[in-house]
DNA sequence: TAGGGCACTAAACAGTGATAACTTATCAGT
DNA sequence: ACTGATAAGTTATCACTGTTTAGTGCCCTA
């Protein structure tokens, strides 16, 4: 029932991945959308609750691209290091989407449901399968694998993080960063989950 | 030559920190560290080009903070360990530091000048050094010392960000994921930083 | 054709960073 | 001691931001 003819929704949504991807997160503002949308800021607010429901949108575009990439890795040989490779292809290919997907802390979206990032994260199943498949014995119990799957994610995101923030020195190749994270995120599953022995390593 | 009894610049800089550290980032703004010191915010501008300026001072505060606690951890064996715990321990006890230090992205503090982070990095250097100690065979260049140590450093990183953005499963502990990191870390001194052979790893 | 509800607008509120113009206090030089 | 320059603020304003409230007009149904 639009006045406008077309449904306005899908067109809000548009224009504000347009601005996310052409000039980032810092310059999405209801303003802006709703001024090349041709409507009202005020009117957004019919459609989304808040500015962080409309972002939320774009996060879940953001989390069915990745899903789409990590689904595409063929399986078998080598399917952890794909996935690491693909998750990290992703980051490079759409870091706008990967900013507002890991990056934004919930302070600063005060009111976005935490809990949406947990269940968008199957990602972490896959990983999970893949770290369960690449062990030798097959006996680790799935928690094992979450926490593997997780310590994996978090090497990846830490080189993409400060690559992406450009916090890394100059004379460093960003890309060589990257392809060292992902070598050292296979060595995830060497790490045991048992509890931490104090003694020395090495 | 104040006019107000003290000088008014260590008073900003004091209330912004406390602001920082009690309520975070996002409620930093001029008119609150202006209220609470019992000025106006426009007087700010004559102690701080700018509120990056302002929050820039902060960051180095930070980063002395961090250079001291890493400065402490005792030299010798076990070193590079002691520094990843270090850095683990400052995440952890200066949430709000840390995340102005290593989180806002440039796009978010845009006249930030960028090489100032490199500036501050001699926690690099110190991880680059102990390194080098616990690698066996010390002909290794500079450059691949600091490869390796920014490696370390982005596992690190990489635990913290998701841990403080509160973004692993429910399941998982925290400190779980932050002690992994730290073991995964000291691998990294393995990674080697050779051209990466495609091959399939395990 | 009358009524009701949907889709939207206009206007405003409270807050943000930042700037220009103005006032006032302090200090140096004569 | 007086004058002038300069430092140290204030006041007022601009251009934004997200958000809310009240009101308007169109369309569909009865």
């Amino acid at each position: 029932m639009p006045r406008n003819g077309t449904d306005l929704k899908p067109r809000i949504l548009a224009e504000a991945r347009k601005i996310l991807l052409e000039d980032g997160y810092t310059a999405l503002s209801t303003r802006r959308v709703a001024g090349e949308v041709g409507c009202t800021a005020a009117a957004i607010y019919h459609y989304f609750e808040n500015k962080d429901a409309l972002l939320h949108a774009l996060i879940d575009e953001g989390f069915e691209l990745l899903h789409d990439r990590l689904e595409a890795v063929p399986k078998g040989e080598g399917h952890l290091r794909g996935l690491c490779a693909a998750y990290v292809d992703f980051s490079s290919a759409n870091p706008e989407f990967y900013e507002v997907m890991f990056h934004l802390h919930p302070t600063q979206m005060e009111r976005y449901p935490v809990e949406r990032y947990r269940a968008q994260r199957d990602y972490l199943a896959l990983l999970g399968n893949a770290i369960n498949v690449s062990r030798q014995e097959s006996a680790h119990s799935p928690h094992s694998a979450l926490r593997a799957a997780t310590l994996v994610w978090s090497t990846l995101h830490g080189a993409i993080s400060l690559h992406q923030a450009m916090r890394i020195d100059k004379s460093l190749r960003g890309p060589d960063l990257l392809d060292d994270a992902i070598r050292l995120a296979m060595r995830a599953v060497e790490i045991s989950p048992l509890p931490s022995q104090p003694g020395i390593s090495s």
